[in-house]
DNA sequence: GACAAATATTCGCTTATTCATATATTTTAA
DNA sequence: TTAAAATATATGAATAAGCGAATATTTGTC
């Protein structure tokens, strides 16, 4: 009962980190992009940005699916864009049309 | 630019907390609270209230109105009720009819 | 003013997060 | 099988967030 809670305080606390938050803006405005090209436009170091994937990923949050050397990132959780939105972030509002592309 | 990101990223930080979550959610349910009958309803120390308290009330989602001895809560900040409500808390969905009540 | 109730703040300590750097893994291509 | 590109993980240090216990502040009452 009281796990639940704190199950949702992790959910919060895994959206409350800057670099997190633009990688979900950009999934969710690309609606699946490769680490290698999301390395370029959010501009950190790659094993940082690997750790953040890895935090999201662990929690359900994004899922990842290789294409040869590469990696794509999707985000999974269908609660995010209206959270992200609800919380004033821009990003959640546009690229709503993208998520079906690419997908199978 | 970023520095909106910053705050946004503090935003879920913030309710990154079960404690929090609670006063939260017990403040939606109720609209106005004091201090003395969250206290017995959350049970945890005093002290330990107080500062999750002064978290949410420095950052603007909650507001204090002291009467007398006392002081009343309430969420001050528009957003929280539909970001709660997205992220799954139940509490969320109830009581918001109260939120007009116990106003002055 | 003295005291009690209600609430807030401070202090030292412990635990969680985050970062940078280095290194490992996987895949493709030669 | 060697090399390079893409991505992930491990390690140790720095910073932030948390708690309990003690103390401070404010208000009402006598």
């Amino acid at each position: 009962m009281q796990d639940a809670l704190k199950e949702q305080a992790r959910f919060f606390r895994d959206l409350g980190h800057p670099i997190r938050l633009r990688i979900l803006c950009l999934l969710l405005r690309e609606g699946r992009q490769c680490v290698c090209r999301m390395l370029p436009e959010l501009d950190v170091p790659q094993p940082t940005l690997s750790r953040h994937l890895a935090v999201l990923r662990g929690h359900g949050y994004i899922e990842d699916e290789r294409e040869g050397a590469m990696v794509f990132y999707r985000v999974s959780d269908s609660r995010m864009r209206t959270i992200l939105a609800a919380a004033g972030l821009p990003c959640a509002c546009a690229g709503q049309d993208k998520k079906q592309l690419g997908g199978m």
